[in-house]
RNA sequence: CGGCGAGUAGCGCAGCCUGGUAGCGCACCUGCCUUGGGAGCAGGGGGUCGCACGUUCGAAUCGUGUCUCGCCGACCA
């Protein structure tokens, strides 16, 4: 591709609405325009990552055996009613009605539709399994879109659905596609986690979720530095702690603690280590039921997991006005010792090991010292409530600490069930003429999202560097003041056509600009290797080559730097 | 949906408080010059100041409403 036939239109200051590197870099290099919020034109560049990481994908779900379909944007309401999900998706689900004032809706997701053509087409076991994939559009009302691909509206999405006859067999398509992601993630070069996730509110039994690590990522994941054990912090588990005993009980104490709630203030004043400290902390389901959780003063409550303890669908943080209805405590003063009856008091795990612990006497400006559990208080029930911190013991194996990450969730691998099978009653006839539901699996891949994340990964003061497999274009070639010296044109032309003949992708900087601008370009959009083809080298029949992601530059005959640059991107695809 | 902030040339911004000819840098066009890391000089084009209504002799500037965008929060396969 010529340079200066195509169409890249880089721009050197920073738009001041993009806040992650990734969207302000793709804007810079001219991959994506912005339409509307969270609506993006794909510009030339742009889409061609976006078609590299695509035909990864396919390459890999067609080697898992998935077979490439694809379903419409336009759905219309009358499957959303039927799975439920007309009513429980909210505004994120766009609805409009067609000329008739029928209801449509642009399809954030496809399992009603692939379950509604399954349930049709698929009646008997030896149809299965099957899964089903396709690479579409789809769109998700987002009450706040941000950070350019990473948190679109509309976007590009790889979603696969498999279909089987049992949940043995279910579990055997869930492994397939957990690989496949595994392939994909890998071959495209990013450094990522499949992690356990929490199934949210799609349901299932049980997902895995793949974080490329960013430190600009959504998600805080936690994984093992000794086994394979990593999961979200959402989902993860704390290690239970043996009991502590043999520690002489401390009589309980009630001690003036003006003005002191935050419990690092009141661990301060009263010259404690805030993990002596007890936090009692008020949730509520929104509908009127309240429970009271305690934790370590240092440990922070994982919200994931006491909603799922408690069996809610919502759950949320007490208002102040309701902490004093619910619990007849002020703020900043709670505690479990003679809480108001029928409020639940839920302790985690950590508690068990504690002694002599101060908590809040719910009285303002007074906690109790010298709490201990059994004596002074009973919780109702002791459950994990906290998040993983780095240095956390493994749950799953002996020597193992917990490390921390952030990450950027770019696929998730779903054991569905029979959620939607039930639902849309998608059956079929077993081996003994019985009719049985269909048990499925869902596995989606954001595409722009990944190629945003390799970006967030991959990329220096510069701009971007893009790892070969997802890069636009494998290698520039840039010929240095091309209108005044016809021999460097010439000789770079040729080389172009010689890497192209060996199928390299190349796009050639034929265009009539000052050398500075051209090495600022090529640094901006992150083709993996250049060579520059200029006067003073040409002299010797040597042009430069040289790695976007660094190292030295090498001066070679040109010849070697053709047959480099071949072989780079050859390995960089047999991977 | 709550709190905060912003809408002035393609991009980044000043001007607004204190009403009176709409400005700067980058980008763009022409010419000269320059050519190994976003050069220089000269000239030039481009804006119903988000929209509507109001106050005023006169509104980018003051008031009201509205729309859009961003940040924080809640929300989110």
């Amino acid at each position: 591709m010529r340079y200066s036939r195509y169409f890249i239109p880089t721009v050197k200051e920073t738009p001041s609405d993009a806040e992650v590197v990734s969207h302000q870099l793709m804007l810079r290099a001219g991959m994506i325009r912005k339409l509307a919020a969270g609506i993006y034109n794909y510009l030339p560049l742009g889409l061609r990552s976006i078609r590299k990481l695509e035909n990864i994908v396919r390459e890999e779900m067609n080697r898992a055996g998935a077979i490439e379909m694809l379903m419409p944007s336009v759905q219309p309401a009358e499957l959303w009613q039927e799975s439920g999900g007309w009513q429980f998706y909210g505004k994120e689900l766009l609805r409009f009605k067609d000329r008739k004032e029928g209801d449509f809706c642009m399809g954030p997701t496809h399992e009603e539709v692939v379950t509604d053509m399954v349930r049709r087409e698929v009646k008997s076991y030896r149809q299965m399994p099957v899964n089903f994939y396709q690479i579409q559009t789809k769109f998700r009302d987002e009450i706040r879109p941000r950070f350019g691909l990473m948190r679109g509206r509309e976007f590009i999405m790889k979603d696969a659905y498999s279909f089987d006859v049992d949940s043995a067999a279910a579990d055997l398509s869930y492994e397939k596609m957990f690989n496949a992601y595994m392939r994909i993630f890998e071959r495209c070069g990013l450094n990522f986690r499949a992690v356990e996730a929490d199934t949210g509110s799609i349901g299932g039994s049980s997902s895995h979720e793949f974080m490329v690590l960013a430190d600009s990522g959504e998600d805080a994941i936690v994984s093992c530095d000794s086994c394979r054990y990593a999961a979200n912090v959402e989902k993860a588990e704390v290690r239970p702690v043996s009991s502590g005993s043999g520690i002489e009980q401390q009589p309980l104490i009630k001690t003036a603690t003006p003005d002191k709630k935050a419990i690092s203030d009141v661990a301060a004043f009263l010259g404690c280590p805030v993990e002596s400290t007890v936090k009692a902390l008020v949730c509520t389901n929104g509908e009127g039921v309240f429970v009271m959780a305690l934790l370590r003063g240092d440990h922070e409550l994982n919200e994931i997991k006491l909603k799922n303890a408690m069996g809610w669908d919502e759950i949320r943080m007490a208002t102040d006005e309701e902490i004093l209805v619910a619990s007849g405590a002020p703020v900043g003063f709670l505690g479990p010792v003679g809480i108001k009856t029928g409020l639940s008091v839920i302790a985690d795990l950590a508690l068990n090991a504690m002694a002599n612990f101060v908590i809040g006497a719910n009285e303002t400006d007074q906690h109790y010292t010298g709490a201990n559990i059994g004596r002074d208080f009973t919780p109702d029930r002791f459950l994990d409530l906290r998040n993983v911190v780095a240095g956390d013991a493994c749950p799953r194996c002996e020597s193992g600490r917990m490390e921390v990450w952030r990450g950027i969730e770019v696929g998730h691998v779903f054991k569905l069930g029979t959620k939607y099978s039930t639902a849309l009653n998608a059956t079929y006839l077993d081996a003994d003429g019985k009719e049985q539901v269909i048990v499925m699996g869902c596995y989606g891949i954001g595409i722009g999202r990944t190629v945003a994340a390799s970006i967030e990964q991959n990329h220096d003061e510069n701009g971007i560097i893009f790892p070969i497999p997802i890069a636009p274009f494998h290698c520039s070639v840039v010929a240095l003041n091309p209108a005044k010296d016809p021999q460097v044109l010439a000789k770079a032309e040729d080389i172009y056509r010689a890497l192209e003949s060996f199928g390299v992708e190349v796009l050639f900087d034929d265009r009539d600009e000052r050398p500075g601008v051209k090495f600022k370009d090529n640094d901006l959009i992150g083709i993996p290797l250049r060579i520059v083809v200029g006067a003073k080298g040409l002299a010797e029949g040597k042009v430069e080559l040289k790695k976007r992601s660094g190292g030295e530059m090498e001066l070679l005959p040109i010849d070697e730097a053709v047959s480099a640059v071949r072989r780079m991107v050859h390995e960089a695809h047999s991977i």
